[in-house]
DNA sequence: TTGACGCGAAACCATTTGGTTTCGTATAAT
DNA sequence: ATTATACGAAACCAAATGGTTTCGCGTCAA
C-alpha cells in the first residue's frame, strides 16, 4: 500500500478544464497520445504534460506499446473526492437546507 | 437567474488545501476575517484573499456587521461538483470494477 | 539500413498564484 | 475628538502553471 508519492493530488489535477476534458475522453478508450492531442487545441507536449500530472495524481495509467504510450482513465483517485464531497452531504440530503438551519440553530446554543 | 459573472470555478477554488480548511471552518459557524484568519499561518490579508477566491465561486456569502465582515458557507455550488463527479458514479457502483472491465472490453470489439 | 513515427526531456516564456508589507478608510470605543 | 480595531486595496515578489519550440532517442516500416 506504499504511497505513490503524490506530487500531485486529486483536487489540483482536477482543477484544469483541458484535464477534466481529458479523464472523459479517456473514459471511453484507450488511447496513444498522439490520438488524444488531435482533440486538443494544443501541441502534443503540452497534452502529454496534463497526462503526466493526470498520472501523479494516479487519475491515468499508461501503457507503453510498441513505440506509443496508451493512457487510459483510472477513476479509483476520484473517490478522494468523493469522501470530500460526503462531507456536504447532508446539506442537500433533506430538501437542501433543514439540517443546515438545525445546525446554525445548533451553534447558537 | 443573472449569472455573476463567475471569475473562479468550483473546481478552481477548491483546488487549495488552504480553501478546503476555510470550507470546514465556515461550516460549522460564521465567522469575522480575523477570527477565521487567527486558524492559518498566515496573514490576515492572505486569508482575505482565499475568501475572496471562494467568493468569486458562490462557496462562502460575505455579510458586513460593523466594522467587521463575517463569512459563512454556501454549499450549493458543490452541486456542480456532484455532478460532475456522478458521471463516474457507476465505477464503484457495483463491486468497483465491474462495469469497468466491462467497458474495456467492450473496447476490443 | 535508412527513414519516418511516437514520444518525453529540456529550455524557455508569459501569466497566474499564493504570499507579503504598507497604506487608507470606515466603524467602534474612550 | 482621539485612538484603536477590522478590513480591503495596492504594490510587490517568488514560485508554480500552462504553454511553446527544439532536440534526442527508441521503435516500426521501406
Amino acid at each position: 500500500m506504499a504511497e505513490p508519492s503524490p506530487k500531485h493530488d486529486v483536487f489540483q489535477a482536477i482543477a484544469d478544464p483541458t484535464r477534466r476534458r481529458l479523464l472523459r475522453l479517456l473514459d471511453d478508450q484507450e488511447m496513444p497520445v498522439t490520438v488524444i492531442s488531435g482533440h486538443f487545441p494544443m501541441t502534443r507536449t503540452a497534452v502529454s504534460k496534463h497526462l503526466r500530472i493526470l498520472a501523479d495524481a494516479g487519475l491515468v495509467k499508461e501503457k507503453k506499446v510498441g513505440r506509443e504510450t496508451r493512457y487510459r482513465l483510472d477513476p479509483e483517485p476520484l473517490l478522494e473526492l468523493k469522501r470530500w464531497l460526503a462531507y456536504y452531504e447532508r446539506y442537500w440530503e433533506n430538501k437542501l437546507g433543514a439540517l443546515k438551519r438545525y445546525v446554525e440553530s445548533e451553534a447558537d446554543s
